[in-house]
DNA sequence: CCAAAGTAGTTTGGTACCGAACGGATTGGG
DNA sequence: CCCAATCCGTTCGGTACCAAACTACTTTGG
């Protein structure tokens, strides 16, 4: 147990609270935020990105290229978000922006060359952080915790 | 599978790259995103509420009372970051600082009476999303959840 | 046709969040 | 003592992020 599980546990283990869940869904965002600044200091640092501007790399390099609607809900961003992380990665030269000719509203998302390059070298680098952080795990017990997560993440998109 | 979970095998299966550390670490990501914006919508909007805001008033209805320095660790935030949050709280009067007598460099944090409220108030009906966002998992799998996140979290602090 | 409704991305205003620089308070070696 | 090093919280400059208002474009119904 983590020293804060146990305090909770401590002053709040009389109510009648699920401390099933609570145990589960506080560990999910004390991981989610301690590895967010690990990565962004370790391995982003170095190249300028944030973990979103990272993330939106890497989605382009796994689909090519990619509409902003889609890009913002690949990356759980608002769009307005995205059109500003945009126009910084169109700032580093790593993605461009290009106007669809069918239908002059939408925007087509794509990686540079530079872009390309700088995720091709940085992203087993990241893969391997993301191995260092699962230190201890074994396989087995790596595809549980995706499966248990997969989980709560369609339970939390589902009411959305 | 999730889609991009698939889409990302599909494009990418055949380097020599660590999937299963991708996965559970990419879901990290995804579960807290999407619970996060779930959460601020559903149960803190009502309240005026960040989720940071959110969790410097569960630490302290834990804990009572907490030194910055202190409650920026627990909460997972930079000492800068919790400054202006508990600006933020303050306008709300939803907490006080005090100088310490012994330091004055120091700084103890506490809940207002109208704090100490809300949280009352407030904390079951998170506690309730918190199981709707584990719901369909067993109570050993939430278990073993927070068990597997809690390996994370130790090796993220670990490198720091 | 064309106006009204709908759709897509951007702009805006505000908070959250970080790292680095700052300034007051404490502590320790000479 | 004393001042230099250290320690704390705050301030500062900048990015990330959201929701809502806005603008430009497309679709639809009469």
């Amino acid at each position: 147990m983590l020293d804060a599980e146990r305090d909770v546990q401590a002053r709040l283990g009389d109510r009648p609270l699920d401390f099933a869940s609570l145990d589960a869904i506080s560990n999910v965002y004390r991981a989610a935020g301690t590895i967010r600044r690990q990565a962004e200091r370790e391995v982003l640092g170095e190249y300028g990105l944030s973990f979103g501007g990272f993330t939106i790399l890497w989605v382009l390099w796994v689909w090519d290229e990619m509409e902003t609607a889609r890009l913002a809900e690949e990356c759980s961003l608002a769009k307005g978000t995205l059109t500003g992380m945009l126009t910084t990665l169109e700032k580093q030269q790593l993605v461009t922006r290009q106007k669809l000719d069918s239908d002059k509203r939408r925007v087509m998302v794509s990686l540079t060359a530079e872009g390309l390059r700088v995720i091709d070298e940085l992203f087993p680098k990241f893969n391997s952080f993301e191995g260092d952080m699962t230190a201890g795990l074994s396989v087995e017990e790596k595809r549980e915790l995706a499966r248990l997560l997969r989980k709560v993440i369609i339970n939390a998109r589902g009411d959305g």
